[in-house]
DNA sequence: CTAGGGTTAG
């Protein structure tokens, strides 16, 4: 009270009218009584983080910097905001901060920083003879679980039970929470076990360990015997089903949901995405009453990963309509749309997007979704610049500039970015070379391609996957060594897939050898019976020595089948994007 | 003589 009441005997400590602009015009007609505010009613209509830096130049020019009770609602509203750097920074102005306000900084750093970090002031707070409480240790335990941080969460423990703080009903929530995620389940049942009192977030805490650990009969168990039963618990006990794929009672929990909300929701859509079947998804965001940004952001990566980009890209334009903000998690999955559908123009707009919406591109996922993207469509002088700027280059952006590389026919600057990349101490590994064989290919560089095949046997033990195969067997093919493409193929340790055989076939359908061609045609009618491509280019070959007889029987066969050539995608004319399609990329 | 903590989805 002492800030409050103190202050109110002196006019100094009103706010009359103030120079605090974001009240101003809500007391500008009360001209009868005039309004003046104490800086703890400021904090409560404090909507922004410039509000709050009014409210911060207010406690300075009122010399209450010192003031422990001021500073730590300070705190807890910049953790709100989500600026740990602001609030550390007043914090450690503070000469004899008190337990409260060591409290609220642990929790900030918790939530955004570094467990290092925060397990550091942690240990600052000891060594100024501060006595941990009740609500030091939830927050910290939360971050070693978050982070699965199991040692850490140990000592932690020790500690808890050192300072006699283990009876606590939210430390020891925090711990069978910890326990649970770290997959130690009998500890986290013992602790619940020897509980006193249990509420629900005890109880969810432990059917979340379960429902992790994979034993969802344990979790249903405890859900069905629940006293308290929260929203949270319904949407852990479905999120269990989900992620161990029993959709069926995952449904059935949800239609007995007596308030469905966008968290259930989202676990079910974001599983149904990871087994393939979009149609429910789609049919689940449907339905929805209202959706966040997480549940969008589901959906566009769900028709990212199921190699639907053009749904995806709808999508987001959909969530613009709605006048929803774009997020990093939506921003990274437009990318990989983008580059999936890799038109040139798209990937400009969101290039300049991401600035226009302050979206962070040195976090490392953003930055690998963008040079991704640049490279993909062809603006290798944007990627290269993107990825010359990157501090530590990873394997990931390596490959994808190798990949856009490749993709634009530089295949010898690709095989340069390759080795300056081995030279740098990243190793590659089964994708990279996937991608520098595929490069070689691309650009007819046989005794590169040689080289890193048996590179990638002899020096890092990686045994070909049909896929390495299927490159080879491309270079080989298209360099018109269709001898040794063949032994290759028929030296496969597993039986090669429509890959490999298919870019025998577009060989054969270069060199015009018609004799191999049609065996291995035959082979590919046998794998993949549904591709028309593969009777559209056997037909192909037919035409290219006018042996029109046999391209009329062949198209005759595919008739019988009811296959078809596959119609172009006509999703750029139905209005949800703004843009025209490139289909040459020469920015090379 | 105030305030600060734990469970669920991308």
């Amino acid at each position: 009270m002492s800030i409050i009441r103190r202050s109110s005997s002196s006019s100094s400590s009103y706010l009359p009218s103030s120079p605090i602009k974001f009240l101003n015009h809500r007391h500008h007609h009360q001209t009868s009584s005039p309004s003046f505010l104490s800086i703890e009613t400021l904090f409560k209509k404090c909507k922004t983080l410039r509000n709050l830096q009014q409210i911060h130049a207010r406690i300075i020019q009122k010399g209450l910097e010192q003031d422990n009770f001021l500073i730590s609602q300070f705190v807890c509203l910049c953790n709100s905001f989500s600026n740990i750097t602001y609030a550390f920074s007043v914090f450690n102005r503070v000469s004899q901060p008190n337990l409260c306000l060591w409290n609220s900084i642990i929790k900030g750093h918790c939530e955004k920083s570094s467990l290092s970090n925060t397990i550091s002031i942690f240990n600052r707070m000891k060594q100024s003879d501060m006595v941990p409480d009740t609500y030091t240790f939830p927050p910290l335990i939360k971050s070693c679980s978050k982070g699965l941080a199991l040692r850490e969460g140990k000592i932690l423990h020790g500690l808890v039970v050192r300072y006699g703080v283990e009876a606590d009903i939210f430390v020891r929530t925090s711990l069978i929470d910890l326990y649970g995620k770290c997959g130690e389940i009998k500890f986290a049942r013992m602790l619940f076990e020897e509980m006193s009192e249990r509420n629900e977030y005890s109880w969810t805490a432990m059917i979340v360990g379960y429902a992790n650990f994979g034993d969802l009969g344990s979790a249903r168990k405890l859900f069905d015997e629940i006293p308290c039963r929260n929203i949270a618990s319904w949407n852990a006990m479905i999120d269990g089903y989900v992620k161990f794929r029993d959709f069926r009672s995952a449904r059935e929990l949800f239609e007995q949901m007596p308030k469905k909300n966008v968290v259930a929701y989202t676990s079910l859509i974001v599983g149904y995405a990871e087994v393939g079947d979009m149609a429910t998804a789609r049919f689940l965001f449907d339905q929805m009453p209202d959706r966040d940004i997480v549940v969008w952001s589901a959906l566009i990566s769900g028709y990212v990963q199921n190699g639907r980009p053009h749904e995806a890209v709808k999508i987001f334009f959909m969530m613009l309509g709605e006048n929803i903000k774009p997020d990093e998690f939506i921003m990274v999955g437009l990318m990989s749309a983008c580059s999936q559908v890799r038109n040139l123009e798209l990937a400009k707009w969101i290039d300049s997007y991401l600035t226009r919406i302050s979206i962070d591109i040195r976090r490392v996922h953003v930055a690998a979704a963008l040079i991704h993207m640049n490279a993909e469509c062809g603006n290798m002088e944007r990627a290269t610049s993107l990825f010359e700027g990157m501090p530590k280059k990873d394997l990931i952006s390596y490959c994808s500039m190798i990949h856009g590389l490749s993709i634009h026919g530089a295949g010898a600057q690709a095989v340069c970015l390759f080795d300056r990349m081995v030279a740098e101490g990243v190793t590659p590994d089964d994708v990279a070379f996937t991608v520098i064989l595929a490069a070689c290919s691309h650009s007819g560089l046989v005794e590169e391609g040689h080289r890193y095949f048996n590179s990638m046997k002899n020096d890092y033990s990686i045994v070909p996957s049909p896929d390495h195969f299927a490159c080879m067997i491309h270079l080989l093919g298209r360099a018109g060594k269709l001898q040794e493409a063949c032994e290759l193929i028929k030296s496969m340790p597993e039986e090669p897939h429509a890959g490999a055989w298919g870019a025998l076939l577009g060989a054969c359908k270069l060199h015009s050898n018609v004799k191999l061609g049609e065996i291995v045609a035959l082979k590919l009618f046998e794998i993949e019976p549904q591709n028309p491509g593969n009777y559209v280019s056997l037909s192909n070959i037919y035409a290219a020595i006018d042996r029109w007889y046999d391209v009329s029987e062949v198209r005759r066969r595919m008739k019988e089948k009811q296959l078809r050539k596959l119609p172009g995608c006509s999703w750029i004319d139905d209005g949800f994007f703004p843009f025209e399609q490139n289909q040459e990329h020469t920015n090379l």
